[in-house]
DNA sequence: ATAACTAGTATACTTTTGTATAGTAACAAT
DNA sequence: ATTGTTACTATACAAAAGTATACTAGTTAT
């Protein structure tokens, strides 16, 4: 059974202890705002650089995209390598964090289609 | 496999669909803020009242919780029933979908950790 | 000298999200 | 008539998140 399902077992309502509370807002972090999951995504695909993923995701500016890469790296999801060529290249991978994101997501995406079916069925 | 990693199988890059974005966002949205994670967990807790969430969830104002309540209706995560007693009863409860979020939180609690590890470690 | 490339930064602004504080409405009990 | 109960709403404000537009810096090619 789950962690939280037996946690929250009727007769044995425990305290949420609060490295749960801490990992929950972690990964609610990570992954919250508008360009957070397009950018993540766009790096498991295989965008790496600034440019591949300012052309891959429409509409962001090169601030969000500073600033959100800046963000994701300060929290190790995102490692950001520089390679001294000219004109310079700059790669940003996802550390072993980041990509374990990919089973978030597929649970996100689970949930979301699971919704959306139950909510046109009724 | 995943529907995400099959997606991502590098000789075939599929453009992802829309279908899932919108099950991403849409999940995205009911998780996202201050304070859906709170009321989620508070009502699979079995606090279902009004008054009972706001005196679990420390600080929150009547105003916010009103505003999330209504949201999370709208979208289907929660229910709101009126018993026509004295005081009246209002009970909240979690939709089929709502109660389904105990799967997404327990995905997030483990990436959460996981993640906390691997920072403290390297 | 000018243009082009990559990878950004600076400044000012708008929108969204959340807070603070007080008040309302329906009814019952004293 | 006043107090207490539940379940909220109203108004004004502050803070966070996101946008628009222009600009910079280092290097190479023409």
């Amino acid at each position: 059974m789950s962690e939280l399902r037996e946690m929250l077992e009727k007769d044995k309502i425990k305290q949420c202890p609060k490295r749960y509370i801490l990992a929950l807002t972690d990964t609610l972090n990570v992954i919250s705002g508008k360009w957070k999951l397009p950018i993540i995504a766009s790096l498991l695909h295989g965008k790496n650089r600034f440019k591949d993923l300012q052309e891959n995701i429409e509409k962001i500016t090169p601030r969000m995209l500073s600033k959100e890469l800046k963000e994701l790296e300060v929290n190790s999801i995102v490692a950001r390598k520089v390679y001294d060529q000219t004109p310079v290249l700059i790669e940003y991978t996802l550390t072993d964090s980041g990509k374990n994101l990919i089973g978030l997501l597929d649970a996100m995406l689970d949930w979301g289609l699971a919704h959306r079916k139950e909510v046109i069925e009724s």
